[in-house]
DNA sequence: GTCTATACTGAGATAGAC
DNA sequence: GTCTATCTCAGTATAGAC
């Protein structure tokens, strides 16, 4: 293969060079699109997914409804792109974690980043307030390689956990991730909120605390 | 007031007397209207409240979507019908426990019953699955009012627990009951249950385990 | 690509005959 | 009270002008 085989340099940036430079219509665009995500993240984290309507979207973003069919092909595909971003921010979050750490206390600290997003106004990573999302997400190849990706790295970890003794010993791997899911959509948080008598990092060390060392004395 | 001032027996039976010798009508009206509960509450269990559709519920029950109205007003109303049956029904299950067992055992025992009736087939306590359904029962006055009965016999459960030094002495007395109703919506129990490599009492060995003594070593 | 206007559908609820 | 048939409306998605 030659040299002159290969495509112009400005064509195809290799992943870690800086990006090309765009016209002002293309950054105009991806500026818009990260607007609606957001946008659609705030109204799925306080209306949940089925009581969100693409005209509350369409109004947050201040831009017509008809527009956000040339971003996202569907609500599904919208609120998929949403879930796809928070994933990969949180391993990347977990990638973050000094590697010195003991597994289990990077657990802990990846439990209180995500309550502590969800705090403040994220999504919960379990779309376990809608059947519906939660079924097309499970047909949403993007979706699940970014999921099954997170599960890995915190599939490590609990092993790590687990080899330092660290964790019960007669309850299983499945157990334990699935639980840390659960813990992100735990409506808990939003009864603590509601009530007012606790702050946020309050909130955030009883759930941890809860979560890893049980109610039992 | 005379004896002869009271209506006839039989058409006001004092409310701990045998119920009154009802027509077949009535009877009838009455198997029905159980039967739609039992149908919904399989569907709620199943699919969702967003999800489930009347026609479904009509259907399911083998009867005309337009008689369902002459039994439940509206589709929330039947929703928080099944809600009411539960929370009564969960009531009666606690005070059924021995009061001489400790009042730890006691929330235990409570999480282990109510986890078993999801398995088989149960709603979760919490609507959490519909902020929709979540918001019209709190202004619904019976559930509420079913919902206030609970939290309060499980909140002396959990004075006396506290009282004994068997809760951990950090964690607030509304973090453990949120926890706890929390429990019986958590959505580690169907991701568990979907791998299919636990046996039902396993799975609710290890959220009973989980929630009480927690993940850590 | 963005707008306005509209087509289409699913689903909750009601009308009227029996 | 139960049925069939229908109304109504919200909400997703698309058409067509600019």
């Amino acid at each position: 293969m030659t040299a002159a085989s290969y495509p112009a340099p400005e064509l195809t940036p290799a992943v870690n060079l800086p990006a090309p430079r765009k016209s002002f219509r293309e950054t105009q665009f991806e500026l818009r699109q990260e607007a609606i995500l957001d946008a659609t993240n705030r109204l799925l984290a306080g209306k949940g997914y089925e009581a969100m309507s693409m005209d509350d979207i369409a109004t947050e973003v201040g831009v017509a409804k008809g527009s956000l069919y040339k971003h996202f092909e569907s609500k599904e595909a919208l609120a998929a792109a949403v879930m796809i971003r928070l994933l990969d921010q949180t391993a990347a979050a977990l990638a973050a974690l000094p590697a010195e750490r003991p597994a289990i206390e990077r657990l802990e600290a990846l439990l209180r980043w995500t309550l502590a997003q969800r705090l403040g106004g994220g999504v919960p990573h379990l779309p376990s307030t809608s059947p519906a999302l939660q079924q097309a997400l499970l047909g949403n190849r993007r979706y699940m390689d970014s999921l099954f990706a997170l599960s890995d790295d915190i599939g490590a970890l609990i092993g790590q956990a687990r080899a330092a003794g660290h964790l019960r010993a007669h309850l299983r791997d499945e157990f334990v991730l699935y639980t840390l899911y659960a813990r992100t959509c735990d409506p808990t948080l939003e009864f603590l909120k509601a009530t007012g008598a606790m702050t946020d990092a309050e909130i955030v060390e009883q759930m941890v605390s809860g979560c890893f060392r049980g109610l039992s004395a």
